[in-house]
DNA sequence: CTTTGTTGGTGAATCGATAAACCAGAATAT
DNA sequence: ATATTCTGGTTTATCGATTCACCAACAAAG
């Protein structure tokens, strides 16, 4: 039964003919220039009778037709492909590093959005040694990237720029396309949440404070808070690296009854810290996360958070890749997306 | 400011020009063949000496080649490209469906998988309307795929293996390729530290207890009660769309004193609906989770968990894909790769 | 009756690479 | 002295599509 011949082995890899646009003109009986014509839907160049364009689809159907993507490609230039460039690391979600739950939302939620435009998404890495380079992209294997990784991708935007490679950036401060959600809203939604309730005492919560995205939602908290008569002074922002200040923060008689945190995953540590310090939640302190993922639902108490509407931010990226690709003009400005606020157990009127 | 001509647009999109190998081969003065033979390091076929090898590699140098990868699939069929085929409903996390977590980390694992493994991730979907098809396939955009859907997927192994496209499966029962976390043991290691912490009245938690993949489970789960001296026949199966069965289960006066679960999800629905019937875990209930994911070190009490090993699962699959790529025959069984218990706060001995 | 224009296409070049066939000159064998 | 092999490449065809230049036949215009 165990077939000895190589030749078994090899026919695995055999190349399956395909039917090409020469089969489609030998059925029909014109020229492969008519059958590319009538089969791209192009109305230049070339004029062809109704008669002759039906005799070209019904023959193309009955041979099972179907355009290689590499040759119109390598010819014409589009490949229909988009590339998304993530970390890599975060793909596969060491413990340590923040994010990953957002990262992996986010690239499928892209790959959903380039389904729907049509297009198909190829994962690159940020991380040369991993994956095709930037300086590779002109090969045409994409059409374009979008780039949602979390470094400085300063040199990758200039890079694609020079190159004349589309390119949209998420949540970046660089290039002339960028979608981002509308950080400071996202604050102030946090900060009235939790004025309203009687907060007087906050804080916000940040693994790096000097992280663009963390500004802007520092900012939009300290701005709302300024306005409902808290000064921005006495909002500390604490670090996720020192803990011990943490834990001094929460443990002060005159301390804190609220904090606001960069992302769910780190509401998700301060409440394992309070946990162990025997600081109730939402009794003792109230916690707002941002994102609203799946973390959000399944920590008790369950999490009140900004939710980063994840499908339109994808769709907003596509829509603004495809209008790049036509040759449109940037954006004046960033195009936001409006976070909203879900709330759930985790906030209530402070107790203290 | 605003530019009223086509071309300030058109600048956008227009082709920067990239070296070719004919540059090169002008540079070094010598022929494009010799030129395609040193830079892809082929050893049979030209012959060229040292001198004029180290000529090309200078002028490549020089001139900034970079190999097209268009040019070289379209003539030789290699684009060093797998495709991931994986339910885009689940990349985008739709509530109501289970596995949304396990999807997005098997998906990403892939794709770093892909990366070590010098081959570029094309994310395709199984619904044919959003995505290039199978038939698509054989256009060469990509060398074949890794199948990762959870829906029926014999047609499309079957297809791939008539159009002769390299395929790997991921924990299904279809195709010659495959590879799964190793159920039954994945069961049994649930049963074995239930049983040692001294539980006699189990039951297994499933989404749909005809999947294979929880069959398996839940087979290797009652197999090693049974070698126990718990009679299999006492095991029930609850259903999770069937939520009073669930509850009567539970508030049986002789009922449960644990539960292994489908996977994590499961277990956090489980919790959930042990919350609101007042029944404590681990004092009442123990709680054996599938997948060791976010959710069961986020979940309270933490979750007991197997883990099935998502690197090493997707690693595998993309051995196995060289493998089949450098025309290997297929192994006699599918590849297992095996889970291991984490012991965490859901599990305890039992009260009652 | 010649010029011009229109209709309905065809032929050949091209995109960037690979692969098979070939070839001139030198070296070796007979 | 002639045949054969080896060396170090070159020429040409090809992958599957697009695109530009051109052409034959016929009609309308001058």
């Amino acid at each position: 039964m165990k077939p000895n011949l190589p030749s078994a082995a090899k026919a695995a890899i055999k190349p399956p003919r395909r039917t090409t646009i020469t089969d489609v003109a030998h059925a029909a009986g014109v020229s492969r220039t008519a059958v590319s014509y009538v089969l791209s839907g192009r109305t230049a160049g070339v004029r062809v009778t109704d008669s002759t364009r039906r005799r070209i689809l019904e023959a193309a159907e009955s041979v099972g037709y179907r355009r290689n993507a590499l040759g119109l490609a390598l010819r014409s230039g589009r490949m229909d492909t988009v590339g998304i460039i993530a970390p890599v690391s975060i793909m596969v979600g060491e413990p340590g590093k923040p994010g990953g739950v957002y990262y992996k939302d986010l690239t499928s939620a892209l790959a959903a959005a380039a389904f729907e435009a049509g297009l198909n998404p190829l994962l690159m890495s940020e991380q040369p040694q991993h994956s095709i380079s930037l300086a590779d992209l002109s090969d045409r294997r994409v059409d374009g990237v979008i780039l949602v990784s979390k470094s400085n991708n300063e040199t990758l935007v200039r890079d694609a720029a020079a190159a004349g490679i589309p390119c949209v950036t998420i949540s970046r401060s660089t290039g002339r396309w960028q979608v981002e959600t509308d950080n400071e809203h996202g604050g102030r939604l946090a900060a009235e949440h939790l004025v309203a309730l009687g907060h007087r005492r906050l804080a916000f919560l940040a693994y790096d404070a000097e992280v663009n995205s963390s500004r802007r939602r520092a900012h939009g908290f300290r701005t709302a808070l300024d306005a409902a008569g808290i000064a921005p002074e006495s909002v500390p922002t604490l670090l996720f690296d020192q803990t011990d200040g943490v834990r001094a923060a929460l443990h002060d008689p005159h301390g804190l009854t609220a904090v606001f945190c960069f992302n769910d995953e780190l509401a998700v540590w301060l409440r394992d810290v309070c946990d162990e310090e025997g600081i109730r939640i939402p009794d003792d302190l109230s916690i707002v996360g941002f994102d609203n993922n799946i973390l959000a639902v399944t920590m008790r108490p369950r999490l009140t958070s900004v939710e980063s509407p994840m499908a339109e931010l994808a769709r907003t990226a596509l829509t603004l890749f495809q209008k790049q690709l036509q040759g449109e003009l940037p954006p004046l400005t960033p195009i936001l997306v409006e976070p909203r606020l879900v709330v759930r157990d985790s906030t209530a009127p402070p107790c203290r």
